[in-house]
DNA sequence: ACAACGTAACGTATTTTTACGTTAAATAAC
DNA sequence: GTTATTTAACGTAAAAATACGTTACGTTGT
């Protein structure tokens, strides 16, 4: 899977927000985060990027293209995720999990409570 | 903390793995892995760009820069890991946790072995 | 002293990414 | 029907990131 640009990272989380959506969809939605609306251009040109890169399809209704997601949120973080680990981590998932807990990011209850919920499973 | 470019975190990861280095150590390292040894120019202005946003220091001897980290490597990736966390896993580190398990990039044996580890310190 | 080599410093070319302007077509409003 | 609005499609401008060439200067070895 190739790496998102920032942009179109930016991009996709917000289609992910939405679920299905159109352009205008997302040019409000980044009007209500940032304050300033985009080009209808500029974000029809990452949309149309993320089409290529099969991370969206679109259903074309009449002129205008709906898109939603091809891939969920929490799978394209699980694959950054792998690739942060091996880059940072020597990919230890191990150690990154006990890098979280030192810094206080999840506590060890938390995560024991964790496991065994995943147990049970 | 700025986020390093593409370039500049590569440069970074074989920085952190020399310990200490030269701009020529540095170039020597990327012709292993890749083949081919970009030119002193290159390096060099990816290197001063790291000095400029700190994630290096240089002391001079004679006339050449010797780098050397001033954040380690899992520290610099705790922080990739908290923004990835907080856009795909809605801030859950908990959530990223369980998917690493769903996806078997690490076993519920083996974070139970950490969590026992982590409980005795 | 002098040649050979490696380096920083600087400017700049190239590539990639980001952002729009403009146009033509469809749709909606009147 | 005519006018305004919204859209995709296309090209391209602007900005950012990446990669080098070149120069001048130290250093090293002879």
């Amino acid at each position: 899977m190739q790496k998102l640009t920032k942009a179109q990272e930016d991009l996709m989380l917000i289609i992910w927000e939405l679920g299905e959506c159109t352009v205008g969809d997302l040019r409000d939605a980044i009007e209500e985060r940032e304050g300033a609306k985009p080009a209808h251009s500029t974000v029809s040109t990452l949309a149309l990027a993320l089409l290529e890169r099969g991370f969206v399809r679109a259903k074309k209704y009449g002129r205008t293209f709906v898109y939603r997601p091809t891939i969920s949120r929490e799978e394209y973080g699980r694959r950054s995720l792998g690739q942060l680990i091996s880059n940072f981590f020597g990919g230890s998932p191990g150690l990154a999990v006990s890098h979280l807990v030192k810094s206080d990011n999840i506590s060890l209850e938390e995560l024991n409570a964790l496991v065994r919920k995943l147990e049970e499973e």
